[in-house]
DNA sequence: CGTACCTTACTTAAGTAAGGTACGGTGCCTTAAT
Protein backbone atom coordinates (compact mmCIF):
# COMPACT_ATOMS: atom_id res chain seq x y z
CA UNK A 1 0.00 0.00 0.00
CA UNK A 2 1.65 3.35 -1.16
CA UNK A 3 -0.10 4.93 2.17
CA UNK A 4 1.55 2.75 3.99
CA UNK A 5 4.81 3.36 3.25
CA UNK A 6 4.52 6.75 3.12
CA UNK A 7 3.01 6.92 6.67
CA UNK A 8 6.30 5.23 7.54
CA UNK A 9 8.38 7.78 6.36
CA UNK A 10 6.81 10.53 7.91
CA UNK A 11 6.65 9.05 10.80
CA UNK A 12 10.66 8.03 10.56
CA UNK A 13 11.59 11.28 9.25
CA UNK A 14 9.49 13.75 11.20
CA UNK A 15 8.75 12.32 14.34
CA UNK A 16 11.96 10.10 14.30
CA UNK A 17 9.49 6.73 15.23
CA UNK A 18 11.36 4.23 13.04
CA UNK A 19 8.97 0.92 13.90
CA UNK A 20 5.25 1.38 14.21
CA UNK A 21 3.11 -0.94 15.81
CA UNK A 22 0.43 -2.90 14.00
CA UNK A 23 -2.49 -1.65 15.41
CA UNK A 24 -1.29 1.90 14.80
CA UNK A 25 -0.13 1.13 11.09
CA UNK A 26 -4.22 0.21 10.82
CA UNK A 27 -5.55 2.40 12.45
CA UNK A 28 -3.67 5.25 10.42
CA UNK A 29 -4.42 3.69 7.27
CA UNK A 30 -7.99 3.84 7.99
CA UNK A 31 -7.36 7.84 8.95
CA UNK A 32 -5.51 8.30 6.10
CA UNK A 33 -8.19 6.36 3.83
CA UNK A 34 -11.06 9.44 5.14
CA UNK A 35 -12.47 6.78 7.22
CA UNK A 36 -13.92 8.11 10.47
CA UNK A 37 -12.60 5.63 13.36
CA UNK A 38 -12.83 5.30 16.69
CA UNK A 39 -9.67 3.66 18.44
CA UNK A 40 -10.04 2.45 22.30
CA UNK A 41 -6.50 1.95 23.51
CA UNK A 42 -4.65 2.01 26.42
CA UNK A 43 -2.52 5.08 27.06
CA UNK A 44 0.96 4.77 26.40
CA UNK A 45 0.59 2.63 23.31
CA UNK A 46 1.21 5.68 20.96
CA UNK A 47 -2.81 6.45 20.70
CA UNK A 48 -1.41 10.64 19.62
CA UNK A 49 0.82 9.05 16.88
CA UNK A 50 -2.47 7.52 15.36
CA UNK A 51 -3.51 11.79 14.36
CA UNK A 52 -0.22 12.95 14.30
CA UNK A 53 1.35 11.01 11.22
CA UNK A 54 -1.53 10.40 9.42
CA UNK A 55 -2.17 14.50 9.79
CA UNK A 56 1.15 14.98 7.70
CA UNK A 57 -0.05 12.97 5.09
CA UNK A 58 -3.31 14.21 4.22
CA UNK A 59 -3.98 17.69 3.21
CA UNK A 60 -5.24 20.51 5.39
CA UNK A 61 -5.10 20.87 9.21
CA UNK A 62 -5.86 18.97 11.83
CA UNK A 63 -8.11 20.01 14.86
CA UNK A 64 -7.93 18.16 18.19
CA UNK A 65 -10.50 18.35 20.88
CA UNK A 66 -9.35 17.62 23.88
CA UNK A 67 -10.96 18.54 27.40
CA UNK A 68 -8.23 20.31 29.58
CA UNK A 69 -6.26 23.01 28.84
CA UNK A 70 -3.35 21.47 30.93
CA UNK A 71 -3.06 18.48 28.58
CA UNK A 72 -3.24 20.75 25.25
CA UNK A 73 -0.71 22.71 26.86
CA UNK A 74 1.73 19.07 27.32
CA UNK A 75 0.26 17.96 23.56
CA UNK A 76 1.76 21.22 21.79
CA UNK A 77 4.81 20.51 23.93
CA UNK A 78 5.15 17.25 22.92
CA UNK A 79 5.03 17.61 19.26
CA UNK A 80 7.55 21.04 19.63
CA UNK A 81 9.85 18.64 20.97
CA UNK A 82 9.66 16.33 18.69
CA UNK A 83 9.97 18.70 15.80
CA UNK A 84 6.78 18.15 14.27
CA UNK A 85 5.10 21.22 12.08
CA UNK A 86 3.92 23.87 13.75
CA UNK A 87 0.89 23.27 17.18
CA UNK A 88 -1.35 25.77 18.58
CA UNK A 89 -3.65 26.02 21.02
CA UNK A 90 -6.94 28.54 20.86
CA UNK A 91 -8.38 28.28 25.05
CA UNK A 92 -9.47 31.31 27.41
CA UNK A 93 -6.07 31.22 29.58
CA UNK A 94 -4.71 32.75 26.09
CA UNK A 95 -4.77 36.84 25.21
CA UNK A 96 -6.69 37.71 22.02
CA UNK A 97 -4.43 38.52 20.15
CA UNK A 98 -2.63 35.16 20.64
CA UNK A 99 -5.71 33.34 19.78
CA UNK A 100 -5.97 35.21 16.70
CA UNK A 101 -2.50 34.08 16.05
CA UNK A 102 -3.31 30.65 16.19
CA UNK A 103 -6.55 31.25 13.75
CA UNK A 104 -4.06 33.16 11.37
CA UNK A 105 -1.26 30.47 11.00
CA UNK A 106 -3.91 27.29 10.57
CA UNK A 107 -5.11 29.20 8.11
CA UNK A 108 -2.11 30.36 5.81
CA UNK A 109 -0.96 26.78 5.98
CA UNK A 110 1.62 27.64 8.69
CA UNK A 111 0.52 25.22 11.35
CA UNK A 112 -0.71 22.21 11.05
CA UNK A 113 -2.42 21.38 14.55
CA UNK A 114 -5.04 23.16 16.52
CA UNK A 115 -5.78 22.32 20.18
CA UNK A 116 -9.62 23.53 21.71
CA UNK A 117 -11.90 22.69 24.43
CA UNK A 118 -15.29 21.96 22.98
CA UNK A 119 -16.98 24.98 24.71
CA UNK A 120 -14.59 27.23 22.19
CA UNK A 121 -16.27 25.22 19.26
CA UNK A 122 -20.05 26.73 20.75
CA UNK A 123 -18.64 29.68 19.15
CA UNK A 124 -19.65 31.11 16.16
CA UNK A 125 -17.03 32.71 15.10
CA UNK A 126 -14.47 30.07 16.48
CA UNK A 127 -16.31 27.41 14.06
CA UNK A 128 -16.22 30.64 10.96
CA UNK A 129 -12.55 30.54 11.93
CA UNK A 130 -11.91 27.32 11.11
CA UNK A 131 -14.33 26.44 7.81
CA UNK A 132 -11.97 29.06 6.46
CA UNK A 133 -8.76 27.08 7.35
CA UNK A 134 -10.66 24.13 5.43
CA UNK A 135 -9.70 20.85 8.16
CA UNK A 136 -9.34 17.68 6.72
CA UNK A 137 -8.94 16.11 10.45
CA UNK A 138 -10.80 16.21 13.23
CA UNK A 139 -9.68 14.73 16.62
CA UNK A 140 -11.46 13.77 19.36
CA UNK A 141 -9.50 12.98 21.61
CA UNK A 142 -10.30 11.76 25.38
CA UNK A 143 -13.58 10.98 23.64
CA UNK A 144 -14.82 8.88 26.45
CA UNK A 145 -16.03 12.21 27.58
CA UNK A 146 -18.68 12.92 25.05
CA UNK A 147 -20.38 10.37 26.84
CA UNK A 148 -19.27 10.86 30.26
CA UNK A 149 -19.13 14.12 30.62
CA UNK A 150 -21.59 15.71 27.55
CA UNK A 151 -24.93 14.65 28.87
CA UNK A 152 -24.54 17.23 31.54
CA UNK A 153 -21.38 18.08 33.12
CA UNK A 154 -19.70 19.83 30.02
CA UNK A 155 -23.34 19.71 27.63
CA UNK A 156 -20.74 21.42 24.47
CA UNK A 157 -19.30 17.46 23.96
CA UNK A 158 -22.70 16.82 22.88
CA UNK A 159 -23.08 19.61 20.75
CA UNK A 160 -19.45 18.80 18.33
CA UNK A 161 -21.25 16.39 16.07
CA UNK A 162 -23.05 19.68 14.53
CA UNK A 163 -19.79 21.39 14.37
CA UNK A 164 -18.56 18.48 12.24
CA UNK A 165 -21.42 19.06 10.15
CA UNK A 166 -20.53 22.67 10.05
CA UNK A 167 -17.04 21.97 9.19
CA UNK A 168 -18.33 19.43 5.74
CA UNK A 169 -17.50 16.39 8.01
CA UNK A 170 -13.66 16.12 8.07
CA UNK A 171 -12.52 13.04 8.54
CA UNK A 172 -13.04 12.33 12.46
CA UNK A 173 -11.23 10.67 15.03
CA UNK A 174 -12.26 9.59 18.38
CA UNK A 175 -9.68 8.24 20.87
CA UNK A 176 -9.81 6.94 24.27
CA UNK A 177 -8.35 4.42 26.94
CA UNK A 178 -11.60 2.88 28.09
CA UNK A 179 -15.39 2.84 26.71
CA UNK A 180 -17.75 -0.32 26.80
CA UNK A 181 -19.45 -0.97 23.64
CA UNK A 182 -22.25 1.38 24.54
CA UNK A 183 -20.31 3.99 25.46
CA UNK A 184 -18.42 3.84 21.91
CA UNK A 185 -21.93 3.49 20.29
CA UNK A 186 -23.06 6.89 22.17
CA UNK A 187 -19.49 8.89 21.36
CA UNK A 188 -19.91 7.00 17.23
CA UNK A 189 -23.64 8.62 17.58
CA UNK A 190 -22.99 11.79 18.78
CA UNK A 191 -19.92 12.71 16.99
CA UNK A 192 -22.33 11.81 13.69
CA UNK A 193 -19.65 9.38 12.83
CA UNK A 194 -20.34 7.81 9.57
CA UNK A 195 -19.40 3.76 8.67
CA UNK A 196 -16.82 3.99 11.65
CA UNK A 197 -14.21 1.89 12.41
CA UNK A 198 -13.85 0.25 15.58
CA UNK A 199 -10.66 -0.55 16.76
CA UNK A 200 -10.24 -2.30 19.94
CA UNK A 201 -6.21 -2.95 20.69
CA UNK A 202 -4.69 -3.93 24.08
CA UNK A 203 -7.76 -3.57 26.23
CA UNK A 204 -6.82 -6.11 29.06
CA UNK A 205 -4.04 -5.37 31.18
CA UNK A 206 -2.79 -8.65 33.03
CA UNK A 207 -0.22 -7.39 35.07
CA UNK A 208 -2.66 -5.46 37.04
CA UNK A 209 -3.71 -7.48 39.88
CA UNK A 210 -7.49 -7.07 40.82
CA UNK A 211 -8.87 -7.46 44.72
CA UNK A 212 -11.50 -5.97 46.54
CA UNK A 213 -12.03 -5.80 50.63
CA UNK A 214 -14.98 -6.02 51.56
CA UNK A 215 -14.98 -4.00 54.92
CA UNK A 216 -17.85 -3.51 57.41
CA UNK A 217 -17.18 -0.25 59.41
CA UNK A 218 -15.77 3.31 58.11
CA UNK A 219 -12.93 3.32 60.78
CA UNK A 220 -11.82 -0.55 59.97
CA UNK A 221 -11.86 0.05 56.47
CA UNK A 222 -9.73 3.43 56.89
CA UNK A 223 -7.05 2.05 59.02
CA UNK A 224 -6.93 -1.38 56.34
CA UNK A 225 -6.23 0.86 53.38
CA UNK A 226 -3.47 2.37 55.34
CA UNK A 227 -1.24 -0.69 56.27
CA UNK A 228 -2.07 -1.65 52.66
CA UNK A 229 -1.09 1.01 51.07
CA UNK A 230 2.64 0.93 52.70
CA UNK A 231 2.53 -2.92 51.96
CA UNK A 232 1.72 -2.22 48.32
CA UNK A 233 4.78 -0.09 48.14
CA UNK A 234 4.58 3.24 46.70
CA UNK A 235 4.13 4.79 44.19
CA UNK A 236 0.17 4.69 44.02
CA UNK A 237 -2.77 6.59 43.65
CA UNK A 238 -5.46 6.16 46.28
CA UNK A 239 -9.15 7.36 45.03
CA UNK A 240 -11.55 8.64 47.57
CA UNK A 241 -15.22 10.36 46.90
CA UNK A 242 -14.36 13.90 48.75
CA UNK A 243 -12.26 16.63 48.91
CA UNK A 244 -12.09 16.37 52.46
CA UNK A 245 -11.31 12.70 52.32
CA UNK A 246 -8.58 13.54 49.78
CA UNK A 247 -6.80 15.58 52.86
CA UNK A 248 -7.59 13.23 55.76
CA UNK A 249 -6.23 10.07 54.15
CA UNK A 250 -3.04 12.04 52.84
CA UNK A 251 -2.73 13.36 56.96
CA UNK A 252 -3.13 9.36 58.05
CA UNK A 253 -0.19 8.75 55.68
CA UNK A 254 2.25 11.38 55.99
CA UNK A 255 1.59 10.70 60.31
CA UNK A 256 2.54 6.96 58.60
CA UNK A 257 5.57 8.01 57.26
CA UNK A 258 4.96 7.80 53.70
CA UNK A 259 5.13 10.30 51.56
CA UNK A 260 1.90 11.86 50.01
CA UNK A 261 0.08 14.51 48.75
CA UNK A 262 -3.76 15.35 48.77
CA UNK A 263 -5.55 16.46 45.08
CA UNK A 264 -8.71 17.70 43.76
CA UNK A 265 -10.37 20.46 41.66
CA UNK A 266 -10.87 23.05 44.87
CA UNK A 267 -7.40 23.83 45.21
CA UNK A 268 -5.54 26.72 43.50
CA UNK A 269 -3.90 25.55 40.20
CA UNK A 270 -0.19 26.28 41.58
CA UNK A 271 -0.81 23.66 44.29
CA UNK A 272 -2.37 21.40 41.61
CA UNK A 273 0.50 21.33 39.48
CA UNK A 274 3.47 21.21 42.44
CA UNK A 275 1.43 17.58 43.22
CA UNK A 276 1.84 16.74 39.54
CA UNK A 277 5.22 17.54 39.78
CA UNK A 278 5.70 15.51 43.07
CA UNK A 279 4.13 12.69 41.70
CA UNK A 280 6.18 12.65 38.33
CA UNK A 281 9.49 12.81 40.18
CA UNK A 282 8.93 11.14 42.97
CA UNK A 283 9.50 6.89 43.48
CA UNK A 284 8.15 7.27 46.52
CA UNK A 285 4.77 9.02 46.31
CA UNK A 286 1.04 8.64 46.94
CA UNK A 287 -1.41 10.61 45.86
CA UNK A 288 -4.86 10.90 47.24
CA UNK A 289 -6.99 12.48 44.90
CA UNK A 290 -10.84 12.76 44.05
CA UNK A 291 -11.39 12.17 40.11
CA UNK A 292 -10.10 15.14 39.26
CA UNK A 293 -6.24 13.75 38.76
CA UNK A 294 -4.93 11.44 35.80
CA UNK A 295 -5.98 12.69 32.72
CA UNK A 296 -3.15 12.91 30.56
CA UNK A 297 -0.66 12.00 33.32
CA UNK A 298 1.59 9.45 32.68
CA UNK A 299 3.53 7.90 35.27
CA UNK A 300 5.01 4.42 34.08
CA UNK A 301 6.03 2.49 37.16
CA UNK A 302 2.61 3.52 39.50
CA UNK A 303 2.14 0.26 41.66
CA UNK A 304 -1.11 0.20 42.73
CA UNK A 305 -4.11 1.92 42.38
CA UNK A 306 -6.44 1.81 45.73
CA UNK A 307 -10.04 2.77 45.73
CA UNK A 308 -11.58 3.64 49.05
CA UNK A 309 -14.73 3.36 47.68
CA UNK A 310 -16.54 2.32 44.65
CA UNK A 311 -16.57 4.81 41.31
CA UNK A 312 -20.01 5.93 39.82
CA UNK A 313 -19.12 3.35 36.74
CA UNK A 314 -17.05 0.52 35.95
CA UNK A 315 -15.77 2.78 33.23
CA UNK A 316 -14.66 5.31 35.61
CA UNK A 317 -13.15 2.36 37.85
CA UNK A 318 -11.26 1.24 34.57
CA UNK A 319 -9.96 4.14 33.48
CA UNK A 320 -8.78 4.94 36.62
CA UNK A 321 -6.67 1.50 37.76
CA UNK A 322 -5.34 1.74 34.38
CA UNK A 323 -3.37 4.20 35.79
CA UNK A 324 -1.45 1.65 37.12
CA UNK A 325 1.43 -0.78 35.55
CA UNK A 326 1.93 1.42 32.45
CA UNK A 327 5.44 -0.14 32.17
CA UNK A 328 3.97 -3.68 32.17
CA UNK A 329 5.69 -5.10 35.97
CA UNK A 330 3.33 -5.96 38.04
CA UNK A 331 0.62 -3.60 39.63
CA UNK A 332 -2.25 -4.06 41.88
CA UNK A 333 -5.80 -2.16 41.73
CA UNK A 334 -7.93 -2.98 45.23
CA UNK A 335 -11.35 -1.90 45.68
CA UNK A 336 -12.53 -1.05 49.61
CA UNK A 337 -15.73 -1.50 49.16
CA UNK A 338 -18.89 -0.94 51.48
CA UNK A 339 -22.62 -0.92 50.02
CA UNK A 340 -22.78 2.46 52.16
CA UNK A 341 -20.74 3.38 49.86
CA UNK A 342 -22.63 3.59 46.43
CA UNK A 343 -24.46 6.49 48.51
CA UNK A 344 -22.44 8.83 46.77
CA UNK A 345 -21.99 7.39 43.62
CA UNK A 346 -25.93 7.27 43.09
CA UNK A 347 -26.50 10.68 44.02
CA UNK A 348 -24.27 12.56 41.37
CA UNK A 349 -25.95 9.82 38.84
CA UNK A 350 -28.87 11.29 39.97
CA UNK A 351 -29.45 14.54 39.07
CA UNK A 352 -32.75 15.98 39.02
CA UNK A 353 -34.50 17.28 36.22
CA UNK A 354 -35.68 21.47 36.27
CA UNK A 355 -38.80 21.10 34.12
CA UNK A 356 -39.31 24.94 34.81
CA UNK A 357 -36.10 25.75 33.21
CA UNK A 358 -36.86 23.52 29.97
CA UNK A 359 -40.47 25.35 29.71
CA UNK A 360 -38.02 28.58 29.56
CA UNK A 361 -35.81 27.49 27.22
CA UNK A 362 -38.31 26.15 25.05
CA UNK A 363 -40.63 29.34 25.30
CA UNK A 364 -37.75 31.54 24.62
CA UNK A 365 -36.95 29.60 21.39
CA UNK A 366 -40.42 29.80 20.29
CA UNK A 367 -40.51 33.24 20.91
CA UNK A 368 -37.43 33.90 18.73
CA UNK A 369 -39.42 32.64 15.74
CA UNK A 370 -36.46 31.75 13.58
CA UNK A 371 -32.92 30.29 14.31
CA UNK A 372 -31.74 31.50 17.68
CA UNK A 373 -28.35 31.23 19.42
CA UNK A 374 -27.32 29.76 22.70
CA UNK A 375 -25.80 32.68 23.63
CA UNK A 376 -28.98 34.72 23.45
CA UNK A 377 -30.96 32.83 25.37
CA UNK A 378 -28.73 32.94 28.06
CA UNK A 379 -28.39 36.31 27.89
CA UNK A 380 -32.24 36.84 27.86
CA UNK A 381 -32.76 34.19 30.47
CA UNK A 382 -30.26 34.98 33.00
CA UNK A 383 -28.79 31.36 33.76
CA UNK A 384 -25.54 29.67 33.39
CA UNK A 385 -24.45 28.48 29.65
CA UNK A 386 -23.86 25.07 30.47
CA UNK A 387 -27.53 25.06 32.06
CA UNK A 388 -28.71 26.07 28.81
CA UNK A 389 -26.95 23.82 26.75
CA UNK A 390 -27.91 21.25 28.89
CA UNK A 391 -31.59 21.93 28.37
CA UNK A 392 -31.28 22.65 24.31
CA UNK A 393 -29.35 19.39 23.98
CA UNK A 394 -32.66 17.55 25.95
CA UNK A 395 -35.11 18.96 23.67
CA UNK A 396 -33.18 18.70 20.42
CA UNK A 397 -33.21 14.35 21.94
CA UNK A 398 -36.85 14.66 22.29
CA UNK A 399 -37.14 16.25 18.76
CA UNK A 400 -38.49 19.69 19.86
CA UNK A 401 -35.82 21.74 18.49
CA UNK A 402 -33.20 21.32 15.39
CA UNK A 403 -29.73 23.01 15.24
CA UNK A 404 -28.89 24.95 11.98
CA UNK A 405 -25.75 26.70 11.17
CA UNK A 406 -27.90 30.04 11.86
CA UNK A 407 -28.59 28.68 15.61
CA UNK A 408 -31.40 26.54 17.45
CA UNK A 409 -34.62 26.29 16.23
CA UNK A 410 -38.03 24.90 17.22
CA UNK A 411 -39.60 21.98 14.86
CA UNK A 412 -43.09 23.06 15.49
CA UNK A 413 -44.80 20.94 18.48
CA UNK A 414 -46.34 21.94 21.46
CA UNK A 415 -44.22 23.64 24.76
CA UNK A 416 -45.53 21.29 27.37
CA UNK A 417 -45.75 18.08 25.15
CA UNK A 418 -42.02 18.76 24.20
CA UNK A 419 -40.95 19.52 27.48
CA UNK A 420 -42.73 16.11 29.27
CA UNK A 421 -40.62 14.67 26.66
CA UNK A 422 -37.36 15.82 26.97
CA UNK A 423 -37.91 15.10 31.09
CA UNK A 424 -38.57 11.36 30.03
CA UNK A 425 -35.35 11.48 28.07
CA UNK A 426 -33.54 12.42 30.87
CA UNK A 427 -35.66 10.31 33.40
CA UNK A 428 -34.93 7.41 31.01
CA UNK A 429 -30.98 8.97 31.23
CA UNK A 430 -30.52 8.83 34.87
CA UNK A 431 -32.32 5.35 35.33
CA UNK A 432 -29.30 3.73 32.97
CA UNK A 433 -26.77 5.94 35.11
CA UNK A 434 -27.75 4.02 38.35
CA UNK A 435 -28.07 0.66 36.51
CA UNK A 436 -24.28 1.90 35.68
CA UNK A 437 -23.68 2.20 39.25
CA UNK A 438 -25.03 -1.41 40.22
CA UNK A 439 -22.35 -2.71 37.77
CA UNK A 440 -19.91 -1.45 39.97
CA UNK A 441 -21.75 -3.52 42.70
CA UNK A 442 -22.27 -6.54 40.55
CA UNK A 443 -17.96 -6.09 40.13
CA UNK A 444 -17.53 -5.66 44.08
CA UNK A 445 -19.30 -8.52 44.95
CA UNK A 446 -18.72 -11.35 42.52
CA UNK A 447 -17.31 -14.57 43.27
CA UNK A 448 -16.16 -15.02 39.65
CA UNK A 449 -13.11 -14.25 38.23
CA UNK A 450 -13.05 -10.38 38.30
CA UNK A 451 -11.10 -9.66 34.96
CA UNK A 452 -13.40 -11.71 33.21
CA UNK A 453 -16.57 -9.88 34.72
CA UNK A 454 -14.55 -6.44 34.17
CA UNK A 455 -13.34 -7.20 30.67
CA UNK A 456 -16.72 -8.92 29.65
CA UNK A 457 -18.14 -5.26 30.89
CA UNK A 458 -16.21 -3.92 28.32
CA UNK A 459 -17.33 -6.37 25.20
CA UNK A 460 -14.05 -8.78 25.46
CA UNK A 461 -14.35 -12.17 25.98
CA UNK A 462 -11.28 -13.87 28.24
CA UNK A 463 -11.84 -17.68 27.60
CA UNK A 464 -10.38 -18.99 30.70
CA UNK A 465 -10.22 -17.27 34.60
CA UNK A 466 -7.19 -15.23 34.79
CA UNK A 467 -5.86 -17.00 37.53
CA UNK A 468 -4.19 -13.85 39.41
CA UNK A 469 -7.50 -11.53 40.77
CA UNK A 470 -8.40 -12.20 44.59
CA UNK A 471 -11.57 -14.38 43.96
CA UNK A 472 -8.77 -16.59 41.29
CA UNK A 473 -6.46 -17.14 43.75
CA UNK A 474 -9.09 -17.91 46.68
CA UNK A 475 -10.65 -20.35 44.21
CA UNK A 476 -14.28 -19.31 44.27
CA UNK A 477 -14.14 -18.67 40.50
CA UNK A 478 -15.03 -20.71 38.42
CA UNK A 479 -14.57 -20.44 34.56
CA UNK A 480 -17.98 -19.06 32.87
CA UNK A 481 -17.14 -19.67 29.52
CA UNK A 482 -18.44 -22.77 28.88
CA UNK A 483 -21.91 -21.99 30.21
CA UNK A 484 -25.06 -22.13 27.87
CA UNK A 485 -27.76 -19.77 28.94
CA UNK A 486 -28.81 -19.89 25.03
CA UNK A 487 -28.56 -16.33 25.20
CA UNK A 488 -24.75 -15.73 23.89
CA UNK A 489 -23.11 -12.90 25.19
CA UNK A 490 -23.51 -9.73 22.44
CA UNK A 491 -26.85 -11.42 21.17
CA UNK A 492 -29.72 -9.00 20.74
CA UNK A 493 -32.98 -9.85 23.24
CA UNK A 494 -35.99 -8.89 23.84
CA UNK A 495 -37.74 -8.78 27.18
CA UNK A 496 -41.74 -8.94 27.59
CA UNK A 497 -41.41 -5.25 29.76
CA UNK A 498 -37.91 -3.96 29.28
CA UNK A 499 -37.66 -3.73 25.44
CA UNK A 500 -34.64 -4.81 23.39
CA UNK A 501 -31.03 -5.19 24.86
CA UNK A 502 -27.64 -6.97 24.29
CA UNK A 503 -26.66 -9.90 26.57
CA UNK A 504 -23.47 -8.88 28.28
CA UNK A 505 -23.11 -11.81 30.87
CA UNK A 506 -23.90 -15.67 31.07
CA UNK A 507 -23.14 -16.69 34.17
CA UNK A 508 -24.60 -21.24 35.71
CA UNK A 509 -28.34 -19.29 37.42
CA UNK A 510 -28.66 -15.83 35.29
CA UNK A 511 -27.46 -13.77 32.91
CA UNK A 512 -26.61 -9.84 32.37
CA UNK A 513 -28.43 -8.00 29.72
CA UNK A 514 -28.09 -3.85 28.66
CA UNK A 515 -31.59 -2.87 27.85
CA UNK A 516 -31.62 0.14 25.35
CA UNK A 517 -34.11 1.95 27.96
CA UNK A 518 -33.86 0.88 31.34
CA UNK A 519 -29.74 -0.16 31.46
CA UNK A 520 -28.11 -2.78 32.85
CA UNK A 521 -30.25 -6.08 34.54
CA UNK A 522 -29.70 -9.08 36.12
CA UNK A 523 -32.06 -11.88 35.32
CA UNK A 524 -32.59 -15.07 36.81
CA UNK A 525 -32.62 -17.86 34.15
CA UNK A 526 -34.87 -19.84 36.15
CA UNK A 527 -36.83 -16.61 35.91
CA UNK A 528 -36.55 -15.63 32.42
CA UNK A 529 -37.13 -19.44 31.54
CA UNK A 530 -40.47 -19.82 33.87
CA UNK A 531 -41.97 -16.49 32.22
CA UNK A 532 -40.52 -16.89 28.90
CA UNK A 533 -39.16 -13.32 29.68
CA UNK A 534 -36.74 -13.17 27.25
CA UNK A 535 -36.53 -14.07 23.29
CA UNK A 536 -33.52 -13.79 20.80
CA UNK A 537 -33.68 -10.99 18.48
C1' DC B 1 -29.86 9.65 48.68
C1' DG B 2 -28.43 9.55 53.48
C1' DT B 3 -25.24 11.40 56.87
C1' DA B 4 -23.68 14.73 60.02
C1' DC B 5 -24.43 18.39 62.37
C1' DC B 6 -27.40 21.85 64.23
C1' DT B 7 -31.35 23.67 66.87
C1' DT B 8 -35.36 23.07 69.58
C1' DA B 9 -38.36 20.94 72.93
C1' DC B 10 -38.93 18.43 76.72
C1' DT B 11 -38.28 17.69 81.66
C1' DT B 12 -35.62 13.34 86.70
C1' DA B 13 -32.78 21.95 84.24
C1' DA B 14 -28.60 18.38 81.94
C1' DG B 15 -29.08 15.15 78.81
C1' DT B 16 -32.07 12.87 75.27
C1' DA B 17 -35.01 12.77 71.38
C1' DA B 18 -37.06 14.74 67.58
C1' DG B 19 -36.97 17.81 63.74
C1' DG B 20 -34.57 20.63 60.28
C1' DT B 21 -31.06 21.43 56.90
C1' DA B 22 -26.74 21.55 54.48
C1' DC B 23 -23.70 18.84 51.87
C1' DG B 24 -21.34 15.74 48.57
C1' DG B 25 -17.38 15.57 41.85
C1' DT B 26 -15.47 16.24 37.38
C1' DG B 27 -13.83 22.30 33.92
C1' DC B 28 -14.53 25.07 30.49
C1' DC B 29 -15.61 30.36 30.00
C1' DT B 30 -16.41 35.41 31.18
C1' DT B 31 -15.92 39.39 33.50
C1' DA B 32 -15.09 42.44 37.24
C1' DA B 33 -12.12 44.07 40.62
C1' DT B 34 -7.42 44.57 42.05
Amino acid sequence: MGDLQRLREVAAQVYGWTELRPAQEEAMAHVTAGRDTIVVSPTGSGKSAIYQVPALVVGGPTIVVSPLIALQRDQVKNLVDRGAPDAHVVNSARSARDNAAAFDAIQAGDAEFLFLAPEQLAKDEVVQQLLEAKPSLFVVDEAHCVSSWGHDFRPDYLRLGEVIERLGHPTVLALTATASPPVRADIVERLRMRDAVQLVKGFDRPNIRLEVSREITEREKRREIIERIIALDPPGLLYVQTRGETEEYAQALREAGEEAYAYHAGLSSSERSAVHDAFLASDRVVVVATSAFGMGIDKPNVRFVVHAAPAESLDSYYQQIGRAGRDGDQATAVLYFRPEDLRLPRFFSSGTVDEELLTRVGAGVIAADGPVRIDDLVEELDVTRSRVTRSVNLLQEAGAVLTTGKGVRWTGGELAAAVAAAAVEAAQMRTIELTRVEMMRGYAETDDCRRQFLLGYFGEDLVDTCGSCDTCTAGTADAQSDVDTGFPVQSRVTHAEWGPGVVMREENDRITVLFDEVGYRTLSLKAVRARNLLTAA
